[in-house]
DNA sequence: TGCATAGGGTTGTCTAGACAAGTAGAGTCA
DNA sequence: TGACTCTACTTGTCTAGACAACCCTATGCA
């Protein structure tokens, strides 16, 4: 980090006498946002349904057009809203957006969509690796691994179903973790040190235990991410994630 | 879709003459932040180093200061520099980036398993684009747009069916290739220079155009990468790219 | 009937000024 | 020396007004 600049003297605006605080989530475009965020997530406005306009929302808050302009623009880039100049505002797609192949935490990316999240934890436990899962995990044959299987809600649909094992070498407390409150990703990447990951993708029909789970029919094309990750030294975590391919899809950009 | 409100009489501002047209890529906010984004691509600023202020920036370009803000809160939230009050805008830490769904040349990857690789063209030719595909290409729509469909098969089994449209605009020769001895890919690769790629990935049932072409059963899971690439000023192609989920996934690799 | 156009809505963008809040160097004083 | 304030600088945000581009409907005219 370079040290910042030096300060030269120049003339700045005249100070003035103010009230309330604007900076921080309390911000009037942050309040505008998070209004449409909820109306959206209530249903409000259905998929393509027309929003309010900028000068109703005006209007409604009391705040300037640019004000407003902002909190749709952030919308539209978070893909929760699309606009069309000379038309009007509108309520996205649900659900199509998602965010890069970068590893997020689901919840965040829920939250961050003004959704519910909600995990149904459905196992938790230390069994013995099959021999596959020690190759992957690089651990003895037969020796003790952690496993998770939880299901990911968003506003009660089930969006994701997450199979898991985990290197007990390199989260030892992983299993105390209560997973109804923290991500098992929220929680690896707060307790070890991310350094590589290797994903495979692929559609197939989920299996019948997973369509059960996820609450879809049995034939239903669902988008696999298979992924493992690395510390330095050792394999972290292999999930297997699966995702009813009509509710969601994966976006990525990428610049050589 | 619902339709657009109905038009109640209000009042609305006075206009005034103008002289240059400001929406669009030539946009000032938009120039203030090419010139950041190649500054940071030139290596004027190296990870971490501090970047001009809002206020030498407003110098610099003639604008205001709400528009310079404007180029470095996008800049922020792309990833490409931090920003910290008080202190100042520094360029960020080099690719936090992503994956490396690098685009691959399918034939090169299909021969680089030893295998035959043959591609059958159904379609090749110029064609209106449809509103849509003209706001995806930045084209007019109605204007011609070149639309190729191929299927490619690996040792005689369909494995990819590709829909692609091209920007004739950038690539006014695309046509006059012979698509069974080179792949479009490879032909863009050769014309035109890849700067930027967008993609999306989801699972769906094929439709019946493309399981006949690819020969799987009309339910069949399927994995679907919509990718757009860009040179550094125009959209080139945007391709449909359908697999049939049981034969094939996607690797990748990435590292923080 | 059919076409051109005007009007009034919508988003997109820019500006100039202002205040708020955070940072850090430079001085001041005990 | 060490703790304090002052002050210049930074980014964060809001406002009111304006013009541009675009879209749709209604209207008037041929």
């Amino acid at each position: 980090m370079v040290s910042p600049r030096m300060h030269p003297p120049r003339a700045v605006a005249t100070p003035r006498a103010a009230s309330t605080s604007r900076t921080g989530p309390g911000a009037p475009y942050t309040r505008v946002k998070q209004h449409l965020k909820d109306g959206l997530a209530a249903g409000q406005w259905p998929s393509g349904a027309l929003m309010p306009s900028e000068a109703e929302l005006v209007a409604q808050f009391g705040v300037s057009r640019m004000t407003v302009n902002r909190a749709l623009r952030e919308l539209q880039a978070e893909g929760l809203v699309e606009r069309l100049q000379g038309v009007g505002t509108f309520a996205a797609q649900l659900h199509k957006v998602s965010s890069t192949l970068t590893i997020v935490d689901l919840h965040e990316e829920i939250v961050g969509r003004g959704h519910h999240h909600e995990s149904r934890v459905h196992l938790q436990r230390s069994e013995p690796a099959s021999t596959e899962l020690a190759t992957q995990l690089e651990v003895a044959p037969g020796s003790a691994v952690f496993h998770t299987l939880i299901v990911h809600l968003e506003n009660g649909v089930p969006l994701q179903c997450e199979d898991r094992y985990v290197n007990p070498a390199v989260a030892p407390r992983y299993l105390q973790a209560d997973f109804t409150r923290i991500t098992p990703t929220h929680e690896l990447f707060r307790t070890t040190a991310l350094w590589r990951a290797q994903y495979s993708i692929e559609a197939a029909q989920a299996t019948r235990q997973e369509a059960r789970l996820l609450g879809v029919a049995a034939d239903t094309a669902c988008l696999i991410l298979v992924r493992r990750t690395f510390t330095r030294e050792a394999p972290i975590t292999i999930a297997r994630l699966v995702h009813p391919g009509s509710r969601y899809s994966l976006h990525g950009e990428f610049q050589p």
